[in-house]
DNA sequence: AATTTCTACAACCGCTCTGAG
DNA sequence: TCTCAGAGCGGTTGTAGAAAT
C-alpha cells in the first residue's frame, strides 16, 4: 500500500538514545494527555522525534509499571515454556509477565536463553562464549521460528473453542448461532463460529479466521483439530512432531487428533472437517511443568 | 595503557492489522 | 468496498561499556 512513512528521515528528526529531557517532556505530556494519537504527539509535545519513536521509548522505557532489573529464574522458566508454546510472539509472553515488555524478553532470548537453549557450553554460568576460531565461528541469531515447517511451537489465538461444523454451512453460521446460542453438539459442547473465538488468554479480540485463514490457499498448513487435550496429550503435545500426532491419533473418537504447521496435515478445504479447538493457555502453562 | 572483541539492550525499520470515514 | 491513519508486532541494527588481549 502507498501509506506515507511515520516520519521522513530528513525532517531533522533526533534519532539514537533518548535524553533526560526528552523523556522528561514525554513523560509529563503523556501524565497530562495520556497515551495514544502517536504521530501527533511529538508536535505537540515539542519533541524532535518519530511518533513511533515515542511510543516504543514510552512502552519499553517510560511506562511507570515497567519493572527494571534483571530478570528471575523464574520468570526465565516461565520465558522459555511460554516460547516453546507460543513461539517468537513476544508480545503474547510479555503479557504473561507483569511489568516486562516484548522488547526486553525479545532482547533476553536473543542473547541469553536462546544461546542456552542451542546448548552453548557456557550457559552454565560461564559467561564466557567460547573463543572464535575458523571451526567456532560467531554463532548466528537463534534460529527463527518457521511457522510453515513442522514445529511443535503452539500458535494459540483462542481460550476456549469447541466444536466442528461443516463449512458449507459456515455462511449460515453466524446466523444460527445469533438464533440460537443453545446450540449444542453431539457431545454436548457448545458450537462457536470460528470468527467469534477471540483471544481471552491475550487480553486481545481476534478473529479465529485470521489464526486459521481456511480461504487461504496455505491454510491447510494452520490448524488444529478436535483438540481434547489430557495430560498425556500435553506431554506428547510438548514433545512430540504433530504431524505424527495427527495421523497416529486421527480415529473416529477424536481423543487425539492434533496437528499444527505442517504440510502433512489434511486439507480442510477439501474435507468437510473445520479446524476445532478446545483449549486454554493457564491451564496449558500451568500443566506444561509437569508434562515432562 | 591502548586496542580489539564481545555482550546487552535501546532504538529503528518495515510490515501487517484494524477501524473510521 | 476502498483508502488511509493509527497502532502494534517481530526482526534487525547501532552502540556503550565491559572484558580480553
Amino acid at each position: 500500500m502507498g501509506r506515507s512513512p511515520c516520519c521522513s528521515k530528513d525532517e531533522g528528526l533526533n534519532r539514537g538514545a533518548w535524553t533526560g529531557m526528552e523523556d522528561k517532556i514525554l513523560r509529563e505530556y503523556i501524565r497530562v494527555h495520556g497515551e495514544g494519537k502517536w504521530r501527533n504527539l511529538p508536535k505537540r509535545a515539542g519533541l524532535k522525534r518519530c511518533g513511533k519513536s515515542c511510543r516504543l521509548r514510552w512502552l519499553n522505557y517510560l511506562r511507570p509499571d515497567i519493572k527494571r532489573g534483571n530478570i528471575t529464574r523464574d520468570e526465565e522458566e516461565l520465558i522459555i515454556r511460554l516460547h516453546k508454546l507460543l513461539g517468537n510472539r513476544w508480545s503474547l509472553i510479555a503479557g504473561r509477565l507483569p511489568g516486562r515488555t516484548d522488547n526486553e524478553i525479545k532482547n533476553y532470548w536473543n542473547t541469553t536463553i536462546g544461546k542456552k537453549i542451542q546448548g552453548h557450553p557456557f550457559s552454565d554460568g560461564n559467561r564466557k562464549p567460547p573463543k572464535q576460531t575458523q571451526e567456532n565461528p560467531k554463532p548466528t541469531q537463534p534460529p527463527k521460528v518457521d511457522t510453515n515447517s513442522c514445529t511443535k511451537v503452539f500458535r494459540t489465538k483462542a481460550s476456549r473453542c469447541t466444536k466442528v461444523f461443516i463449512p458449507q454451512e459456515a455462511q449460515n453460521l453466524d446466523d444460527q448461532i445469533r438464533d440460537d446460542n443453545a446450540h449444542v453438539s453431539n457431545n454436548n459442547a457448545p458450537l462457536v463460529a470460528v470468527d467469534q473465538v477471540t483471544d481471552q488468554v491475550a487480553g486481545i479480540e481476534e478473529p479465529l479466521s485470521s489464526v486459521f485463514p481456511l480461504d487461504d490457499e496455505n491454510s491447510s498448513c494452520e490448524f488444529m483439530v478436535d483438540f481434547k487435550m489430557d495430560e498425556n496429550f500435553l506431554s506428547d503435545f510438548l514433545n512430540v512432531d504433530f504431524s505424527e500426532l495427527y495421523n497416529n491419533g486421527n480415529d473416529e473418537g477424536g481423543s487425539v487428533a492434533s496437528a499444527t504447521t505442517c504440510d502433512k496435515v489434511p486439507d480442510f478445504q477439501s474435507s468437510s472437517m473445520v479446524p476445532v479447538i478446545d483449549y486454554d493457555l493457564d491451564w496449558l502453562i500451568d500443566n506444561s511443568n509437569t508434562a515432562h
